[in-house]
RNA sequence: GCGGAUAUGGCGGAAUUGGCAGACGCGCCAGAUUUAGGUUCUGGUGGGAGACCGUGCAGGUUCAAGUCCUGUUAUCCGCACCA
């Protein structure tokens, strides 16, 4: 009896062998792949089974690139600067350099776990001064460039982490952290210029071999969109309002204007009659917050008194206030077409304003208008020298028509926003930017960097709108780095995302002290080939590391300007009735214990075989008995008859080359499942073969090198067992002989009016007539019909049309 | 409201893209081994006595539909007055 497979055993000695003995080596000449995963934030509760899915899937993946002959960059780090580390150690009454330093410690153990190839050599940590050293002069050259700027703005404040958030980072009207609703909050801020890279981050998106679902996402974010503008003269006024449409088109249909309350001139817009309502409506408007913005549903209004004149036909139009026009998109002033738009037509009809349609909806004008008509289809209608011009045609001509007419001009408008930079909190990058009097803002220099963060006892943050820093006078008391006279230091931190949008640069030369990355080694190295991680960041960290690449590109630190060839979101692992697992559900599932019963390669295998890697899965822990059960046969079948010298047959090689088909379709397409359940399936058949006479050795290599990817321990064991005393990583990924996995033979359903009749086996290249002969041969006694028509499908079907 | 994804046995899921629905696994049933339980091994397992019926629902195209078309429902995700 051979001895029986024994994951602790096997796993212990190949983790020391290959830590001594590193499989993945650069000897200069391999080509490079660059797999790269979602560095993670330490956080103290550890890891899950739901973590392990997207490590198992990009290693699986980096390791068949190795075996096809690459030198992989396969690195781990740790994210662990921002608002979660911080919490987590207000919570816990430690220092967040302490407690994520052991959080730090606690993961990486855990993440051994997964056996995974990752080059600890390249280990980043963005709350390393050597690491956030280049944070900051990242933000020093943007500072330089004129890309980060101070701007006193309301911003977004999150009353419970006590800090201002970018716009991504609000969901909903809530804080993307702790869910706590977002108030505005006044307050002088750090600002980044991403809006000026909107275009380029829009285009390129085209480059890119991502999932639609993140481009689109993305491409909503930017919300790139074309129109004019369009000056109205304010009647009786010496005063323009601006609006901004993308329907300049319907420009005669305009019987209203309405403007933000927050608009400059809407105070100045009221009458004696309608002040009161106009300054009560202002006033209104300012106190309600984000949220109860969004839920009013029923829109409100005030009409000012005063009236615009359209410069198109000289009409007057009312000018409104409402707070359906968000003061800081466009100009914060719109005209209305109620006949053309949904919003204005709402609003017409609950104001009694005058609707006129302009655009004729199948060759006529709609009679008791019940909903606006917002396409731009059809012919101009009271729209005087327009007048029969198609709508979509004037719809892209009217701008310029505009510009010349000289009452406006043809603009681009952008959803995106510049990027709130600061954060009112202590665990972060100080930004490295000291306060003159009378040099204004001057950036540290840049031989002096890292501008450390001081270590003090109070972190906690103050919630008055100043970082903690603030209350450290020795370090916020400081010098002109310009001009020598007494200055004071910015004291707000970055945001998480700083460290993380450029760290994945920093992997391919971790202990450079002259530079970000050395360009030989960027040239080398990068981009990343593929990045593997959760969808959740998809307009937030993969929208902010794009426009770090363009900015870096720009300023010629790297030849690329995009930092993710390919991207993959794996699916989210849950609890039962798919339930996100979270300690407060108490539905977690650790892989501690399961790693100790099945060993780390049966888990590597069930976290696949859960389901497609692409969607979301319940956990089942039964299920991983499973795949044990397929690596104990495996083994079993390798260890009697590994020594059996059994002749190759016709069936055994075409068994092999099906098998490496198969296995390496699948793998390409990331249908990483039913790799799983192709191993298992082989299996039977190989176990079948040796019940009958054995099955030959070079079959069995074949299967342990094609399972090496998915579980190294037990491949590289039998791998050795087989008689080699060279690594399974370092044999070549097998390729298919196409001829030899042919069958002479096929199985054919024969059908009578597409119901299966019977199963025939037929010589594969049989010609049509043969075939058709031969399954009507097969179910003669069922032809009782007048046969109307025969189809064969080579190899797979014979249909009979019977009346 | 708009956009996207998903829907297949008791359960997770397969289905070379229009060609034998339910691979593979879990669970379950029976048998063998075992003093017994567990492990392991062998066989069975969509429904129905049956002809047949079966891929969320209703139609359609086709010799043939889980797959294509039209409509519809449910769940999840994203965006949400962006003029």
């Amino acid at each position: 009896m051979a001895i029986p497979y024994n994951h602790r055993e096997v796993e212990q000695k190949w983790r020391k062998i290959w830590e001594e003995h590193p499989v993945n080596t650069d000897d200069g000449k391999k080509p490079k792949y660059y797999c790269l995963d979602m560095f993670p934030y330490p956080s103290g509760n550890g890891l899950h089974v739901g973590h392990w899915r997207g490590y198992v899937i990009s290693d699986v993946w980096s390791r068949y690139k190795m075996m096809n002959g690459h030198y992989l960059i396969h690195p781990m780090g740790w994210d662990a600067f921002g608002l979660p580390a911080e919490n987590y150690a207000i919570k816990m009454g430690v220092h967040p350099a302490k407690s994520t330093a052991e959080n730090v410690a606690n993961i990486k153990k855990q993440i051994n776990q997964i056996a995974a190839v990752y080059d600890w050599d390249r280990e980043v940590n963005t709350t390393d001064p050597n690491f956030y050293k280049w944070t900051q002069w990242i933000f020093v050259k943007m500072f330089k460039e004129g890309l980060a700027y101070e701007k006193e703005m309301p911003i977004n404040w999150c009353p419970s982490c006590k800090t201002g958030l970018a716009n991504e980072e609000v969901v909903d009207g809530k804080c993307e952290r702790c869910g706590a609703e977002v108030t505005k909050k006044n307050l002088k801020q750090w600002m980044l210029r991403i809006t000026k890279y909107a275009d380029r981050l829009l285009n390129d998106l085209d480059k890119l071999e991502w999932p639609e679902k993140v481009k689109k996402m993305q491409t909503d974010w930017i919300g790139k969109s074309n129109g004019a503008e369009v000056e109205f003269k304010v009647d009786g006024m010496d005063e323009v309002i601006t609006v901004y449409t993308t329907r300049p088109d319907t420009l005669y249909g305009a019987t209203f204007m309405v403007l933000a309350p927050e608009h400059k001139l809407a105070p100045s817009l009221s009458t004696p009659e309608t002040k009161e309502a106009v300054d009560r409506y202002i006033y209104e408007s300012s106190m309600k917050s984000n949220v109860d913005r969004l839920q009013g549903k029923e829109k409100t209004g005030v009409f000012t008194g005063s009236y615009a004149i359209n410069p198109l036909n000289g009409e007057k139009t009312p000018i409104w206030l409402s707070d359906y026009v968000l003061a800081d998109y466009g100009t914060g002033a719109i005209m209305c077409v109620p006949a053309h738009d949904d919003r204005d037509f709402e609003f017409a009809k609950k104001f009694n304003i005058p609707i006129v349609q302009v655009i004729a909806k199948d060759g006529k004008e709609i009679e008791d208008m019940t909903e606006a008509y917002t396409d731009a289809k059809g012919t101009m209608i009271n729209s005087g020298e327009w007048n029969g011009m198609e709508s979509s045609v004037l719809k892209s001509e009217a701008p310029d028509m505009i510009e010349k007419r000289g009452f406006g001009k043809k603009t681009t408008n952008y959803k995106l926003r510049d990027w709130v930079f600061s954060r009112q909190r202590y665990w972060g990058e100080p930004i490295p930017i000291v306060h003159c009097p009378d040099c204004g803002c001057v950036p540290v220099p840049e031989e002096e960097l890292p501008l450390l963060l001081p270590k003090v006892e109070k972190y906690q943050p103050t919630g008055t709108g100043e970082s903690p820093l603030a209350d450290i006078t020795d370090w916020v008391n400081t010098t002109c780095p310009k001009c020598g006279k007494p200055a004071k230091r910015e004291t707000n931190t970055m945001p998480q995302w700083a460290g993380s949008s450029w760290y994945f640069l920093r992997y391919v030369d971790p202990h450079n002290q002259e530079a970000l990355v050395s360009r030989e080694k960027a040239d080398q190295y990068l981009p990343v080939d593929m990045y593997i991680g959760g969808v959740e960041h998809a307009v937030l960290h993969l929208l902010y590391s794009r426009f770090y690449t363009k900015f870096l590109y720009d300023i010629g630190v790297i030849d690329f300007d995009e930092p993710f060839q390919k991207l993959f979101n794996q699916g989210m692992i849950t609890g039962k009735n798919g339930i996100k697992m979270s300690k407060s559900k108490g539905n977690v599932v650790s892989p501690d214990d399961l790693v100790r019963d099945y060993g780390c390669d049966a888990l590597r295998l069930y976290e696949l075989f859960v389901g497609p890697p692409e969607l979301d899965s319940e956990w089942d822990d039964r299920g991983i008995e499973g795949v044990y059960r397929y690596l104990i046969r495996l083994w079993n079948l390798v260890m009697d008859n590994k020594d059996r010298n059994v002749k190759v047959t016709p069936e055994m090689v075409k068994l092999r080359n099906k098998m490496t088909y198969d296995i390496s379709q699948r793998l390409n397409h990331f249908s990483l499942n039913t790799v799983v359940s192709g191993f298992m399936e082989y299996n039977n058949k190989m176990i079948d073969m040796a019940k009958k006479g054995g099955i030959d050795k070079e079959t069995l290599e074949n299967t342990v090198v094609l399972l090496a990817p998915f579980a190294p321990h037990i491949s590289e064991e039998l791998w050795h067992e087989l008689g080699h005393t060279d690594s399974v990583f370092h044999v070549r990924w097998p390729e298919a002989d196409e001829n030899a996995m042919k069958d002479t033979e096929k199985e054919v359903a024969v059908q009578i009016n597409g119901k299966t009749r019977a199963v025939i086996k037929v010589a594969a290249d049989i010609d049509k007539e043969s075939a058709i002969a031969a399954g009507k041969e097969a179910i003669a006694d069922k032809l009782t019909g007048n046969i109307v028509k025969e189809i064969y499908v080579p190899g797979r079907i014979i249909n009979i049309v019977m009346k």
